[in-house]
DNA sequence: TCGTAAGCGAGACGGTACGTCGCGTCTTGTG
DNA sequence: CACAAGACGCGACGTACCGTCTCGCTTACGA
């Protein structure tokens, strides 16, 4: 999702990739993301507003996906981490109530369904994007699992499908946007799962 | 999602539409999609291997999403129609399991996902789409509404919900691709819609 | 020097070439070439200040040389033709003279050098200049013929060396321009061919 | 035509200049110009293929013409000099004859060719080689001087026109490849030039 | 039966963006 | 300080498709 050599041999030879342009090339990406949407969005056109060499953004992001990938992550820097607030069931409400806010600000959705676009397009980019959702599900794998040993939960859950039974209905409502995001739906969500799946 | 005035004036004045060249255009796109991928597609491939004009296609479909929607449905001719078999649990776990034999077939997945991914880029095309999908919604809102009427599933349950724990995960899982797509995602599906929601 | 084929099929299926792109294009080449020089010059630049597209440029014309080429030929449409006065050595006078008056011409110099240059660089071009050298040697070969028919010349010369003498030169001091090409020059260079190969 | 400060300051501070690279580069530039032809060569390829910094190249030598220059020198090692026999019209036969043979070694021609081309490109490196050409002139002058004053060669001859009517041809063979440079043509030239403006 | 209106293939058109190359300059660490 | 390595801003390259626009030619209806 991000430059693919983050911390790599911390010495190479010849001169250093510039921060500087590394940080221009991101906020141009989330300027024009935002602004014009993923359609406006070229590496013509960011390479020309952040003052920059096309060059300079292939050497670091090897597609347009790639790129607004790391655009959403900076954008997106608050990573609702796990609550941990001792009740399973309070942590997951609080963890759904915070995704469905965060997916109100603006570009935010944009930039997850263009990452999604890109996915379906680019194989490459499809296993980056599968790492971050990974990443998403883990956090509330370990929501269940502790739930499941402080006897919040019933312990013959199976965390995947109930994991699926959360986010499925929310990337479906994200992109065929055919009902809104709201906060009754995510806590309808969290009531079905409980249900199914709770004691 | 298909030709753009299908069923129209049944005659106007000039020269018809060449039902060879449509029928070319649509085999060139099964073709290009199954063979090279929805990357390798482009109106001008598909002209240059139907033997085509481009202006052809263009007055039959305004998108690359749009033209492999009727690829689409070429290749999935079978369009699962509501069973009916008089038990509204049999029916759900029929259309299911339909639905996923039906993304077993190849390249149907990949002209779902360039579907999805087309409408992510496309408002026009998304709600040709949203269009689509609450097509198949209906076919099981029907069901629910039949059960809930022959007093096989219990009364205040919300259709529009249950639809999207069912076919939520169903598109999660075909876009993300972080688990298969098998009979036994499906039956654990109406499980836990059933458990949810029915008595 | 021109567009690859002039007066091929008279008609072939598509859209014809446009005229207008066609001027627009050679116009534009002549501006530039004037103006800012044939470093100056790009294709890029050229289809900017035509209001043209590349690829129009790259149908008809396969590198810069043979473009400029083609603005050459716009830029000296006097031909110098034969004079044909009855006298050889008056016609050898005469063409060198408007020879020698029209590199004087602002823009034909560069041109020409710029042709050179090309063809030291471009085979294929190489071979087109050498077609255009060529039909000017033919000039003078004609007039030298015809001296010697008619008695003014000595039968035993060899035209192509003769020609040789006053060409090699002349192109000489142009790429060269160790010394100016003045119409005294042109008078020596005339003079000395005929005392190295006259009666 | 060669490194810019040859015999400059013979003790300056700092690490000098590495003998080593500076052979390395004229020898990949000799490789690249025989083997691939001047098009292929480029700062950036004798830098690759010379194992050497792009600035150590830039430190030495300000452009392609000049470094071909280099380049050029180290292929004709043998410089032609006034072979001064006593008699003026020897003198010229071997002096032409010489410089018909060594431009048949391979890449001299490209190297020459590449020369001119750069030289309608670039004024300075114009200047630079009309130094040369001037050099090559200044030995063919001293021979005519010398042939006047011992009275082999009448009084009254314009030296500069005459070396153009020799060397003007030869360049224009050379550039314009329409006919062979061999020593038949070699003799022709001298004959013409005795019969133009001996005695 | 014949005009006329649209469809047809081909392919050129003005564009935008692509991904690459080379330029000449700059910044690293090493000698 | 020179050197190799290589990143940098830049500008041009030549190509791919876009969606539109002629061409000359069917095709088929309705006047």
């Amino acid at each position: 999702m991000d430059a693919d050599e983050e911390a790599q041999t911390p010495a190479r030879p010849g001169r250093p990739r510039s921060t500087v342009a590394h940080q221009a090339i991101v906020d141009a990406t989330v300027d024009l993301l935002t602004t014009d949407g993923y359609q406006a969005l070229s590496f013509e056109a960011v390479a020309a507003r952040a003052g920059v060499g096309k060059r300079t953004i292939y050497r670091r992001w090897k597609s347009k996906g790639a790129l607004v990938g790391a655009a959403y992550t900076e954008m997106v820097q608050r990573r609702h981490p796990d609550p941990d607030t001792g009740d399973a069931v309070k942590d997951l409400r609080l963890l759904l109530r915070r995704l469905f806010t965060s997916v109100q600000a603006p570009g935010v959705t944009a930039a997850l369904r263009s990452m999604v676009a890109e996915a379906q397009l680019d194989p490459d980019f499809a296993t980056e994007l599968r790492r971050f959702v990974e990443s998403r599900r883990e956090v509330v794998r370990t929501i269940l699992r502790r739930g499941i040993e402080r006897g919040q939960l019933r312990a013959d859950l199976d965390p995947d499908t109930a994991i699926d039974l959360v986010f499925g209905p929310y990337w479906y409502r994200l992109l065929i946007a055919h009902a809104p995001l709201d906060s009754r739906f995510a806590a309808t969500l969290v009531d079905h799962m409980l249900r199914g799946i709770g004691q």
